[in-house]
DNA sequence: ATGCATTTGTTCGTATGTATG
DNA sequence: GCATACATACGAACAAATGCA
């Protein structure tokens, strides 16, 4: 960060200072894929080019690669070479974002996976965001979105279990919330507030993700209100990353 | 064979009483804090000690140390120790956000360190940033931004050189962004999009952000422009997780 | 720079109590 | 009563990160 940069694909690496030298290459690469600087569908240069450019052997930076494509940020053809993925997903933020708007916008195909709903009691989190006392009853559901069949969110959305009877059937039967929510007479919603974090990923919210342990989730906490301004949902989603990233327009 | 030693963290258990050890262990921790017995920043005694004081095994105690952790209340790190949560420090993002007003807007006193200032040529993404054609001139400033003398951000800041011609001084000289923008004849400016991604720490950023490098950062890259809606900067900034998060009312 | 002590992170295995059918 | 599944709890060992001499 304080030292200029020297461009893209050879970034000086730091010998013997605790961190592997494929993880400085992917690192730099990622970086480089965040930063623009590598677009979607760019080539990259061939394995022996890279590793005269980092002056290591071909073997450390077939490493990275292989974490990256792992990853799902590079794609790596036999015959061919090895490209950056199509994959960066924009989420812009706005009043009224619905999951399969984002989804088609990118011109993916949105889908779901439902993976628990069940009746509980609220935590303090929760009740915070429904404006609920803490241990009220809550109807909560738990789900993976997709994106061409590739997960790009897990999220937890809590609603207040008295307000709406039937939701829990709802939810179990329907594909998205939005239509759970219609057959329960809740026909708008708008976005009040979003909160931003990021955190390591917990027990299988990496694999569900498919995405390595050792890369960060975004995590957003938001509060859905009805036109009436009444506390409609409490969300809390996981998003990976690099793959993901949130954009605001004020 | 729970003795009566009622101190801070050895609250005696009820064995086969229907709670589970580690939930009464969590609830007795979280009664300290709110009790005040353990203040934010509070070193909590080792995983070891708590076992031997609660009489479980140390597993039990790490289930309530997850818990109490997904709960934001503790923060725990590998080789260091277990710590109360510090209060968190939220980032409102909105067309007018100062880094200044942020921090005082929090009842705490803004500072700053300025790392570095220089001139360079710009890369692929800040051109884009900026709008400018890859390798113009652009001046950066890198800087740590404090909060009561605790680093809260590590941020760089990049102008179009060509059209500010003091402004490398300017950046030198003043103490804030806003203040050297004024010296060169920008009074005013907005926010006009912000990008919010999280990766890893690396090389020395998490030393100066005094934060565990196994902690992401959130980071932020937004555009800003003056009245007329011409760009005048494009900043790139670091957050240090859990302890700052980011905001945004539509 | 190196090794060592401290502390948390991870993964085995084992046993027990409880709810369910 | 019995089988099963699940959460809880304990024990041991090793891995990884940190701080210090």
């Amino acid at each position: 960060m304080t030292q200029a940069s020297p461009g893209p694909l050879a970034a000086p690496l730091e010998h013997g200072r605790g961190i592997a030298l494929w993880q400085q290459i992917a690192r730099s690469i990622e970086q480089d894929v965040t930063d623009g600087v590598l677009a979607p569908g760019a080539r990259l240069p061939t394995e022996a080019q890279m590793s005269t450019r980092f002056g290591v052997n071909r073997h450390t930076v077939r490493r990275a690669l292989e974490e990256l494509s792992r990853a799902g940020l590079v794609q790596v053809e036999q015959g061919r070479g090895s490209f950056i993925a199509e994959d960066v997903l924009d989420y812009a933020i706005s009043a009224r974002t619905r999951f399969s708007e984002w989804i088609r916008a990118h011109n993916k195909e949105p889908g779901g996976r439902v993976l628990d709903v069940r009746e509980l009691a609220a935590d303090a989190a929760v009740a915070a965001g429904l404006g609920l006392p803490e241990g009220a009853r809550v109807a909560r559901l738990t789900r993976l979105g997709l994106a061409d069949g590739r997960p790009v969110s897990l999220s937890s959305h809590h609603f207040p279990a008295a307000r709406y009877p039937g939701l829990l059937d709802a939810l179990q039967a329907c594909a998205s919330v939005t239509e759970a929510l219609a057959r329960v007479g809740v026909n708008d919603y708008r976005r009040q507030q979003t909160r931003v974090s990021a955190r390591m990923p917990q027990g299988n919210e990496a694999e569900l993700l498919r995405m390595p342990r050792n890369r960060p989730l975004l995590v957003t906490e938001n509060v859905n209100v009805d036109a009436a301004g009444a506390v409609i949902e409490f969300g809390i989603s996981c998003y990976p990353t690099p793959r993901v990233q949130i954009v605001f327009e004020p």
